[in-house]
DNA sequence: CGTGCGATGTATCGGTCCGATACATCGCGG
DNA sequence: CCGCGATGTATCGGACCGATACATCGCACG
């Protein structure tokens, strides 16, 4: 999952590693809290071994005075390579069931405006079915097993149940949009700005591993 | 967390480790999937190497025939000790910054009726106030980040905050429930069956380890 | 009559990710 | 001038997951 995201972010500039990890945590703020390092530099190690990404340390360019003293330790930026752009795309195209999960639906979520549509149109059912049946495991529960639970419980189990309802809602809704082949509309221009000039999806089709 | 959810489970009735997960995962199916086999069984082993619980194979009991032939192999049935109860009701009282993230929480609430009711105030607000920061940072994000991002990706964000406001005015209802002394009402009778005799939650103040 | 398949049951292994921790530099306000 | 918060890189132990292996039981289907 962290392997994909960064991949994904990374074809948007070069980064290092703080930076990467505050553009993580704002862009997956909804579904996560914040990126471990101790998950992100092992991560970006691998990264590199398999040759998807290449690390370069920041050197003042063409500055050879001061070449020892207090010797300070420049950052070390990452950026993407050939093969990493093949490898996210890969990514994106086997999307196994461990895209839809919660976590694993969230990253590939946010990385929609990559993805071509007929992908996002099976991430977004796939996603659909595993919750739907979430919800009837809990519907069950909440039927038959109600009165060997104790009140917390099914309080829990019901408010989990009204989650699911919800999202089953909102991936109607999303699901409808893409088959009309709209970019995701803004419901409600409500309380925080809602400015509406975005970025729109890539035309489908176009493969689109460059950066704009 | 698999610690605590374990000797809250074993508290009401002994188990083996099918069986255990099963339960676990009808208690917590709102929160998470199901429990890992490659996470039950070495946390089973360490809870009873630090004496929490006993492992005890299943015989037939008074049936010292066929000894040896085809030998087989029994449920091992896991028991809690008085130190185990010990260890749990600790736990609760401890109730760290881990206790109000998704898992943490969830796991807590679902062990509420075994929980005096400073605690479940104490989790309650505690929970309150991390949403309520996630709230806030979503909103910032769609605020002021808003036009570095594409459409995808805020709409996650929304769905996010969304999902926030619903969690902090839900935790609203609970907390000024708990604080009026009553246990968790049933707001909709509506859909499944709305069976209101439930446990009531211990008497605040009594220890209650003994199951009912 | 057998045979295969789904439920029950115990268990390990590799890998991902988190939380705590350590350490260093920089700029700014007190 | 001193501390403190932001920036920045990095490791370590531990929790948990997903895949896998293996064994028994009962029952439905041929």
């Amino acid at each position: 999952m962290l392997e994909f995201a960064i991949l994904g972010l990374l074809q948007e500039a070069p980064m290092h590693g703080y930076e990467l990890r505050k553009e993580l945590t704002a862009k997956l703020g909804a579904i996560r809290a914040a990126i471990s390092y101790g998950s992100l530099y092992p991560t970006l190690r691998r990264l590199q071994a398999a040759g998807w990404i290449t690390e370069a340390a920041e050197t003042p360019a063409t500055a050879e005075e001061v070449p020892a003293l207090t010797s300070r330790r420049g950052r070390v930026v990452y950026t993407i390579t050939a093969e990493g752009k093949e490898r996210f795309a890969q990514l994106i195209a086997q999307a196994g069931p461990e895209t839809y999960d919660d976590t694993g639906f969230g990253v590939h979520f946010a990385f929609f405006a990559r993805t071509d549509q007929a992908t996002r149109l099976r991430i977004l059912e796939g996603r659909r079915r595993k919750i739907e049946e979430r919800r009837e495991g809990l519907r069950d529960v909440l039927g038959r097993a109600a009165e060997r639970l104790d009140a917390y419980t099914l309080e829990l189990q019901r408010h989990g149940l009204d989650a699911c309802e919800r999202e089953v809602r909102w991936l109607e809704e999303l699901i409808a949009n893409e088959r009309s082949g709209r970019a995701p509309t803004v419901p409600q221009p409500g309380t925080a700005g809602g400015r509406g000039e975005n970025d729109s999806p890539p035309p489908p089709g176009a493969s689109r591993t460059e950066r704009p």
